[in-house]
DNA sequence: CTGTTAGCGCATTCAA
DNA sequence: TTGAATGCGCTAACAG
């Protein structure tokens, strides 16, 4: 419990388990590993707890201005005061104070993002790539759930600039009225994300919902398939959904489209095959979740798939290329849009690059689960048996 | 484009597309929309930008700390002069700035996650439960993406310390020694998530992998299981599944367990269906995605579940009950594990209460993917087919 | 190469 | 009830 080995650890559980050492100071925790042989010398560092850069000035008999100059720029000071001011540095165990150096410079290296949820993997594997990006190019992400939620996403977002955020990226293109004003009030940029619209009044990074469900589309009328049914969630506060619906709202090629609104997850795709009235040739789902759940039930109900009726998906999750036919899917380039968002806000924040809209595109993934409509018009019957 | 009603919009989308713009101030964008003809009052307010509590105090006629008053004890300040200086506020159209304020303070009101992943659910949902109640309580999250690697946990730490979070929140125990030390030179409370360990030298709150392994067993050999295939992901670097394993070592019941090691996807389960060598009755995989990708590969190699052989899961994916048939699984408290954990750094940061390490239970799912063993022994044979 | 002087924007003493 | 003064920790002039 005390050996050598372990005595970082061992004072950092005594600090958690002790209430009152809340601000403990760093001081208090090394003092007594390397320096308490030195306490004379360096007296008064351990003044509100933390040593700072005058505190190592003092040890290391320098003024504050040139540990702040070895700090930042080492070229600029002397050999020998630099080490004995890296000396001093590991002596006090100094280490820099975040919030005055964002204090002076005016920067936080703090991107916030607003996610509708953190459940769908779509904004999961967004965020993924974000931040990997962002922490690449050293910025630092905070995200904010809204649950959909547009006076949800004002407030926190509210809660993101006044913590300092220096950009705010959001998803879609509904929002608050609210959220622009405070984002302009703040001066930070503000991007939207899953959706691409250059007449937005914000730079819009993403796909274009339209183009990807007429490629969708695309994709099963050169099958063959005319009757389709068309399964989506809810509309209501989704763009995405909407704009997707819209574009299919005149399928052409003498396609008929019949649109079944559910909710978003796995029961809600099951759901629609028990409500599927006519003889589609073809369910084309506007969400992998939803197709996985009407496979699941398709199955279940004995209807083989793509032979009684094809199933396409939208989304390509990691689970559509594992199903029993595996699904046939437009992937959304969802790694690329936190790449690209990752470097438009960096790119503006570093060297004021205008943030400009960018369309990203979308690639139909032909699997199994799709094929050509059987030659007997009508030959497939409604797939909730008889 | 310039009606009144959009005309925020429009400043935003100017600001973003030209670059210059960088730190644009909100004096430029408010001014001309609501105080152009008062600006010869407020003279000197713009000085770099943005307006200061300063040059709220000048237009308002009083001093600033009468500002600040005014803005954070509200009743220490007269009716009348708390009116003029929220007039003077709106007229400058002044924004407190959050780093003075944290400078000042010594507080950030951020948080910061460490995540292996953020493409698995299991840890989305842990931060989207995290992010739900900090932010209740007044917190920011921000997240870091580790990708698994020990190092990179400790550089992108050394990250958020740098920005200033107030707690680091880590999954699991394995973790390179300098992260307990950095956690401690900034004197921040470190918290390990997804297990628990009560004798760890940081506060662990999370599920015991032991006993929910032991758990899941149970649930199996209370059927009749007693020949049992356990597949799971990668050992090396994932101490949850080491725990997990370990607990199996001995099953005790008579049962015997053969472990079969994959790659941590659908693939990987699938893979260990093509793999199996005798007369198992039961798969057990020790996790979902390995469960449903099993699942498919077993039902398209003609195997019924559980009549053929039985499969269980862990995690309690949201897909898990929508299989066909639906997976018995172990549900693990993710939401409570994210709710639990909020609360304790926030009750330790606002109240200095001691982070206790907290078990939080595991549930048995039994769903229909489970049965009980065939009478006659052996009646399974290898799911191989022959 | 280094020290001195000034703030950054705010909150918090202390007097008045 | 309000104002003046002080300092948080650091960086950025400007001298020396």
């Amino acid at each position: 419990m005390s050996s050598a080995v372990s005595i970082v650890n061992v004072d950092v559980y005594i600090a958690l388990k002790k209430g009152s050492f809340h601000r403990m100071s760093q001081a208090c925790f090394t003092s007594h590993l390397k320096i308490s042989q030195k306490m004379t010398k360096a007296s008064t560092f351990d003044r509100k707890g933390r040593a700072t850069i005058v505190d190592v000035g003092r040890v290391a008999g320098v003024s504050d201005a040139t540990v702040s100059r070895a700090l930042n720029k080492p070229e600029t000071v002397s050999a020998k005061t630099r080490a004995r001011i890296e000396a001093a540095i590991a002596e006090t165990g100094y280490v820099p104070n975040p919030l005055a150096k964002a204090m002076v410079s005016g920067r936080t290296y703090t991107i916030g993002a607003l996610v509708p949820t953190l459940n769908h993997s779509i904004f999961s594997k967004f965020l993924h790539a974000l931040e990997s990006d962002l922490s690449d190019q050293g910025y630092n992400l905070v995200v904010a759930v809204t649950d959909a939620d547009r006076d949800r996403e004002v407030e926190k977002a509210k809660k993101l600039l006044a913590m300092g955020v220096e950009g705010l990226i959001v998803s879609g293109l509904s929002h608050n009225a609210d959220l622009l004003r405070e984002a302009a009030r703040f001066a930070v940029p503000l991007i939207a994300t899953s959706y691409y619209e250059p007449s937005a009044p914000l730079p819009t990074i993403g796909y274009d919902n339209k183009i990807v469900a007429t490629q969708a589309l695309a994709h099963l009328t050169a099958l063959g398939h005319r009757r389709i049914a068309v399964a989506h969630g809810p509309v209501a506060g989704n763009d995405r959904t909407r704009s997707r619906i819209d574009a299919l709202a005149d399928p052409g090629e003498g396609a008929s489209l019949t649109f079944y609104e559910t909710t978003l997850d796995y029961a809600g795709g099951a759901a629609v095959v028990d409500r599927l009235e006519g003889p589609y040739s073809a369910l084309l789902c506007l969400s992998d979740v939803l197709a996985v759940g009407a496979l699941f039930q398709l199955r279940s109900l004995g209807k083989r798939v793509p032979e009684d009726i094809s199933l396409m998906g939208f989304d390509d999750l990691d689970a559509s290329q594992f199903t029993v036919p595996p699904l046939s899917t437009v992937r959304l380039p969802i790694q690329d849009m936190g790449r690209v968002t990752a470097r438009a806000v960096c790119d503006f924040l570093d060297s004021g690059s205008p943030i400009a809209p960018r369309l990203l595109e979308a690639q139909v993934i032909a699997r199994a689960s799709t094929g050509a409509v059987p030659l007997a018009p009508g030959a497939s019957d409604n797939p909730r048996g008889s």
